[in-house]
DNA sequence: CTGTTAGCGCCTTCAG
DNA sequence: CTGAAGGCGCTAACAG
């Protein structure tokens, strides 16, 4: 079984079958009319010279790479390492390829959108910040793009939101219950579209209830960045009895700090709020409270736009928003007196 | 500015500046004698066109689409979020595109393989199992493989390993210099050649102290596996002080079932130790003690190679070990008298 | 330095 | 149903 493997093309196959090389490429297309005796022979020696077609070249006249661009930024992956897969396998299940694109910084948006038209990506679903101006050019290559966990407000796209409305009032309404009045925002990213819609719906949930936030601190979504804005509400000097993160592993590490540096307990002397849902706020040492995303819904609803879209181009835009879940965990309890 | 953006080709703009294709093709290579004039005139034209070059096109002339496939499992990135980010940016650095494979079952990889050669993939980065077979099978295409964290016994390839023995033998020396005689396995999976060569190096480290296990369980990795795993350790009846996992995230979830479940203290009453060196690992609620892998070194190890091969195709398989590190936590302490 | 001429491997009319 | 012919967009000799 020695054969020489590659840079096999149909036109050899062809020759060894003694046929046509269109014939060859018909065997090769799912739907087209051929003979029985003919694809027969046409596999059979394809499958001697371990033939597969090129799906470059096949790119090259159809118009159609069956290749998706996914840009993700390496902060959001951090928190679920599983997005990046999902997408990968719904996409796989479709029979379209990924080509993966990662932004460290604001800069690298750039360089990476002209690779994504260069190598000819059918789509594009952007898990990263993309400013109108590069969304634009995108669409000027009609490319069809999906975005996840952001939009814009004053202009059409696609994409898929979470809306943490509801779940951000029940969680409120449960601090309250335990009797909290003095809360603390520990923010993300002022750069983060999620973190500032998640601030302002915890800011407009106290406000129902006549109140709002004695102090806060910020973050930059990372564990190790909640310890220093722990200390910073600490340091306000207000009496602080729950402390809203602005998403779950800066609550986790605030946790921690309060916890095992400041030697409190929690939710004893404070309890500690999340968003995201992610794996590790399960964990029986952090039991958090939180906001659950439905991540798997997410990357459904997004697999499914950009592949509608690459279908029929003109499908209207749309902005799928799936709802966030409450989670009581044990990190929250009843106010100290 | 509303051009119409999308397929301009080097026609077109060989048209508007006046020029032969070819020039406009130069132009857009690196290391191409053009006169400045002609550059200019052509540039002036790409521009006003919006053109850029099609990869697919260059790729399917030149034969090399730069572009590699990456290939992981979702085990395994479970562990390592950045990994796969590590890889992309540096493939990026280098001018290289990353066409994403999820593998999460082993069926999985024979579909996966047919879809790297079709798309033209230069080279393959494989963080996931293979076997020989579809090894043999990718070098048959002429497309070079390294693997991450795996090679064959008896068949070269090349690959990027990390070796733990030597920290293992000093983390063993560190517990039995805690006192500790009595130790529990807490394996991975057996078909993770990982866990079995960690494991190895475990038993022999304890063989050098003239000891044994005395007693083991099985996990697959994940955090809840571990509570599971911890129970019938302890079901078993054996006294013991240390427990030895096979990953960090395991640890974390046998250390969180003994602290939180069982009531006990790490390290007070059990010490618990890891592998991998992860993130989570170092949270103020673990402090795991581990054996740490140097990711980055290994990630631009394997990109390193992988593109030497790619240039250079008839360079020899190389296996490039590096060093895993132990790293002292708090989980691990005095043995109980 | 520049233009001409062949393809790369495949799909897709269009006749037969 | 099958084969011939043209072309997707680009690069790589080869002359000039």
């Amino acid at each position: 079984m020695s054969r020489p493997f590659s840079r096999v093309t149909s036109y050899d196959v062809a020759r060894l079958a003694g046929v046509s090389q269109s014939a060859v490429s018909r065997c090769f297309k799912p739907g087209a009319s051929v003979s029985r005796k003919m694809r027969e022979k046409v596999m059979k020696a394809a499958n001697e010279l371990n033939y597969t077609p090129n799906a470059i070249a096949r790119g090259l006249i159809t118009r159609r790479s069956n290749m998706v661009a996914v840009v993700v930024s390496s902060r959001m992956n951090f928190y679920y390492p599983e997005l990046l897969f999902q997408l990968t396998d719904k996409f796989s299940d479709r029979g379209v390829r990924v080509l993966l694109f990662n932004v460290n910084q604001e800069e690298d948006v750039g360089r990476h959108l002209s690779q994504i038209w260069q190598y000819q990506a059918d789509g594009v679903i952007s898990a990263a910040y993309l400013s109108i101006e590069q969304h634009r050019r995108l669409r000027g290559h009609n490319i069809p793009v999906v975005m996840f966990n952001r939009y814009f407000d004053d202009y059409a796209t696609n994409s898929v939101w979470c809306d943490a409305g509801t779940a951000t009032s029940e969680m409120i309404d449960h601090l309250i219950n335990f009797g909290h009045r003095r809360f603390a925002l520990l923010n993300g990213p002022e750069d983060s579209m999620v973190n500032r819609e998640r601030m302002r719906l915890v800011r407009q949930a106290l406000k129902r209830h006549d109140l709002e936030p004695v102090t806060q601190a910020w973050g930059n979504y990372r564990y190790e960045s909640a310890a220093v804005a722990v200390q910073e509400i600490r340091n306000a000097g207000k009496k602080v009895t729950a402390i809203i993160a602005a998403n779950d592993m800066m609550a986790m590490g605030a946790l921690d700090e309060i916890r095992n540096v400041m030697g409190l307990s929690v939710p004893g002397d404070v309890s500690v709020v999340g968003f995201d849902g992610i794996n590790a706020g399960r964990f029986a040492s952090y039991e958090l409270t939180t906001i659950r995303q439905p991540i798997r819904r997410m990357t459904e609803a997004a697999v499914a736009m950009l592949v509608d879209r690459m279908e029929e181009p003109d499908t209207t835009d749309e902005k799928r928003v799936l709802t966030g879940a409450f989670v009581q965990g044990t990190s929250t309890g009843q106010a100290p007196a």
